[in-house]
DNA sequence: ACCTGAACACCGTTCAAGT
DNA sequence: ACCTGAACACCGTTCAAGT
């Protein structure tokens, strides 16, 4: 959805990482306000989890830094500048699995592990990954990694990147709604199991949907699992198992 | 990133389709402005595709219709509704493959081809399929189908919905990072490669990451293709195959 | 039944001024 | 070098009033 940045007319860098003004402001410490970047960023990060994106703005950040709303403007450019600091900042917290040892596998589903409680533990971030260009050092890093893992697995030059998007493009659309999911159901103030029930009832009970739900519950009820967690881990576990033998398939093809 | 609509403090209806107090309006004509519901949405997808999202107003929209900013809530009672209206309605121009004849690999085929040109059509798209239910009477069409050609497939009950996750959520993270970079090519004023050299060549000025894009070199040299189109196309077509290889070997290991 | 105008409570950002 | 205050050009939405 982009942030509200758009009357900035400046001649349109695309990224926080390629410098901008205030590129290297807020390195130092024992100003005035005792501010500096990274104080700013933990800050952000901290409120996005609190309230979500949508809730959060400059003056909110501002005010929870006890400082003017301006004062942040002199260590950082615009809103979507903070937003994309705030966004690599997170991507640091995955931790990296150990690409040289081990077997490609484990080290796949580790990262797609850690790529999803990202997404699931910071719901804002979903959004600004598909916004940004995603070229600070930690999201850097994580791509490095799934590049390394996916050399690892043997499928031939042409279709590493084929393989890499195919996992890690699952692991973000299946995070990006669990999270979501996870989201709503704070807002409601209601467990997972008690929201989607009531979301359920609520859906059947109009009567265009009746039809439509019937072929549903057939796969719902196969799906198995008493709680709404057990079905997610269930579904992400067999997808994950499905990535992993169409990988050693593909590797099979090439080698004939 | 949702919309800016949190300063209403109703009890939180989550979807349009679970109806508000201007469910039932604007659904004839004759009116002074001759303004209806399907007017407003159209108008809404016209202007979005424009100018995006984040340059999406309900004033600029009134304007549009040549009314006054206000006029439009007579039909619906949010941003969020209207733009909730908009989803469902360009999910309708996706062509649903015939379920109950052919192959299901082509039935797969085509539904994601046609997926993922929804989100190139449209980028604003992607951000509210992850923002809203996503169960509006098209949607719902689209999931629906999705459901049947997994079902078609032959795997196991309990990995139908692992299934479906695996190729759309792959699908659909495809067609977010597709899109997007396409729009910022548009706004650039560059054609794709021209954009994807610039930005290449940019970020291979930072000393930081000459040695990480080492790597990634041999990669791009890999994929061949000579446009970005084509690479592209690579890329997506080795991880439906992908998909598709993943599919057959969770089907055959389910029957052993 | 439909549309308008004025107002409220917000935004991001600029700019001149303070210390 | 760092921070502030006032101002500008926007938002979504409510509400009372018009026709």
């Amino acid at each position: 959805m982009a942030s509200t940045t758009d009357r900035t007319k400046s001649p349109a860098r695309t990224s926080v990482w390629l410098e901008g003004k205030a590129a290297d402001r807020g390195r130092r410490s024992a100003q005035p306000a005792g501010l500096d970047r990274d104080k700013i960023i933990d800050a952000t990060v901290r409120l996005l989890d609190a309230e979500g994106a949508a809730r959060f703005s400059m003056r909110k950040l501002a005010a929870e830094l006890n400082v003017t709303a301006m004062s942040v403007y002199w260590y950082v450019d615009t809103k979507d500048d903070l937003l994309e600091l705030a966004l690599d900042a997170v991507f640091g917290t995955v931790a990296l699995p150990d690409t040289d040892a081990g077997d490609w596998r484990e080290q796949l589903r580790a990262l797609a592990a850690g790529y999803r409680a990202l997404l699931v533990r910071h719901p804002w971030v979903s959004p600004l990954i598909g916004t940004y260009l995603n070229i600070g050092p930690h999201s850097m890093a994580f791509s490095q990694a799934a590049q390394k893992i996916v050399r690892n697995t043997g499928l031939p030059p042409h279709g590493q990147m084929g393989g890499i998007s195919a996992v890690f493009q699952f692991v973000y659309g299946f995070g990006t709604i669990e999270g979501h999911f996870i989201e709503r159901c704070a807002e409601a103030g209601l467990n997972q199991d008690e929201y989607f029930r009531e979301a359920m009832g609520t859906i059947r009970e109009r009567p265009q949907y009746r039809e439509t739900f019937a072929q549903s519950d057939e796969l719902m009820e196969a799906r198995g699992g008493d709680t709404v967690e057990e079905m997610r881990e269930r579904d992400f576990g067999f997808a994950l198992d499905l990535l992993i033998a169409g990988i050693e398939a593909m590797v099979e093809r090439s080698k004939a």
